[in-house]
DNA sequence: ATCCTATCCTGGCTGC
DNA sequence: TGCAGCCAGGATAGGA
């Protein structure tokens, strides 16, 4: 499942090859994909537009447009589970998956695919005010362990709903976060006012750690969803010490992972590493 | 304020 | 082999 580190891949991969770039054209296979916006509407927000800039932001891929030097917006798209953004040449055969299409110049096409349909590629006007609500990057500066205490504190969740929450902190979702807590050793049903500030540190550094580690293997694919736009798999699965493991020995202490529903969640974490 | 449930989707898996 | 039924999961909305 996408998360921050598979967007950041998708972002990094594919900013040479559409920054500069311009639409030509649009054609939409699924309409909510675009969310609630008209296809004849979408379409005039887009066609002719440049890409100026592709950044990332939480979860989201941000392509800023502009038109003639002026602000023409902005597209986001979130993968959610299944979706691919990638460009390849508009004569390749489109696979059957493909929501979106936005043809470039120079015999090139993006392509939103997305089996699940739940991804969506919307047009804003402005990008900032569309993505007001989002808690801060847990890359950046802001993201100190003095931001992570007090904000803990300030609330009384259970800590695994609240990592994956994005208004709280953006980006993380549920393999990070599981495998975030057991580094940290934390239950994923703690309060969040009540976890001491050893593991709130060893928290943070986990959070850090694991995206950075994360992003240098471009990500991971635990099933056959997740391809980086070149169409390759992710590395960092192989470091997963808990997603996906259930039975197996934990690698600190040998206990049995165990695989249970936090929040409609599927969580795996070690009942004698991360005591409740 | 926080939690819970339903919703959106469909390929792939399980069990018979 | 065939098929029904279930599952995964990010985000959000509405209700408790």
């Amino acid at each position: 499942m996408p998360e921050l580190p598979e967007v950041e891949t998708a972002v990094r991969l594919l900013r040479p090859q559409l920054v500069g770039r311009r639409i030509a054209s649009a054609r939409v296979f699924w309409p909510r994909t675009i969310g609630g916006q008209r296809t004849a509407e979408f379409e005039r927000a887009v066609v002719g537009a440049r890409v100026a800039g592709l950044r990332r932001r939480a979860k989201f891929i941000v392509a800023e447009l502009d038109r003639g030097g002026r602000s023409a917006g902005a597209l986001l798209v979130h993968l959610r589970m299944t979706g691919r953004l990638y460009v390849e040449a508009a004569r390749a055969p489109r696979d059957r998956f493909v929501k979106l299409e936005l043809a470039l110049d120079r015999g090139r096409v993006l392509r939103f695919l997305d089996v699940r349909k739940f991804g969506r590629c919307l047009h804003v006007a402005d990008a900032e005010a569309a993505m007001a609500e989002l808690g801060p990057e847990p890359l950046s500066e802001e993201f100190g362990v003095e931001w992570l205490q007090r904000a803990l504190r300030g609330r009384r969740r259970r800590i695994k709903p609240l990592l994956l929450d994005q208004q709280f902190l953006a980006g993380m979702g549920n393999i990070y976060t599981d495998e975030c807590l057991h580094q940290s050793g934390i239950h994923p049903l703690a309060r969040s006012d009540r976890i001491d500030g050893e593991r709130v540190k060893r928290l943070h550094k986990a959070i850090r750690a694991t995206l950075r580690a994360a992003i240098a293997r471009e990500g991971s694919s635990f099933d056959s969803f997740y391809r980086t736009p070149e169409g390759k798999a992710g590395g960092y699965q192989d470091r997963f010490r808990v997603y996906g493991r259930e039975g197996e020995p934990c690698g600190k202490c040998g206990e049995p992972i165990r695989r249970v529903l936090v929040g409609q969640r599927g969580t795996h974490f070690c009942r004698s590493c991360q005591k409740r």
